[in-house]
DNA sequence: ATTGACTATATCCGTTGCGGATATATATTG
DNA sequence: CAATATATATCCGCAACGGATATAGTCAAT
């Protein structure tokens, strides 16, 4: 029910927490802080981003809830649709910033 | 007045039109199916987003209004500050997808 | 002992930005 | 001469973002 595949461009938001994911499962507070190490520092993601796009990726099938052994904190884990996600979209931002790269001169 | 240095991580749609009007001034159409052509058709940026983020920009210092020969069309161009942003969020970008790359496993 | 910093989850809600619908007009093609 | 493509522009509902806030446990330091 609710699972129609995910369009593509994902948020920004989407795809960090994606990759975040990829190969761990991780909690929300974990996931935060891969992504902050991920982009470099560059992409800082607060609690209402972070739990809201958890939210809708649940809905859409993209993420579930993994083991949680420990009751004080909620694992997310990558489904299948959201490992092929990753890759398509990763697919897809590695051909943008191609040809940016480019048209900008640093082939 | 009104132009501290543009926050990044831009949004996908500043950054596409930035990197549609890199060496080029475009008009409004045409910045449409350049974004199109560039994003190898992934991304379909409706009059609504195009309008507005253009607004935002020249708002922002980062494009402005280029030599109108033809009454009919608005062309747009790149600012100093438009083509060091546009430079630092494609190396941005190309650096987040390299992670996404190695974390995926196609280094 | 208690203050402060960090870990951790979660909700609320104002604001931004996206994007489809719509309007208008000209040019081009069948 | 009707339909399609080019071209600019506005309106507005909605999704998403992200800061503020609340709560609570841990750990180090003073």
């Amino acid at each position: 029910m609710s699972k129609p595949k995910p369009p593509l461009p994902l948020t920004p938001a989407v795809f960090h927490i994606l990759l975040a994911l990829f190969g761990k499962e991780r909690h929300g507070y974990d996931i935060m802080q891969q992504v902050k190490a991920d982009s470099g520092d560059t992409v800082k993601m607060g609690p209402g981003t972070l739990y809201g796009s958890l939210d809708r990726m649940i809905e859409a099938g993209l993420v579930a809830r993994g083991n949680m052994q420990d009751p004080r904190r909620i694992y997310y884990r990558l489904t299948a649709l959201g490992q092929t996600t990753l890759r398509a979209e990763t697919d897809r931002l590695s051909r943008v910033a191609l040809v940016a790269r480019r048209q900008l001169g640093r082939a």
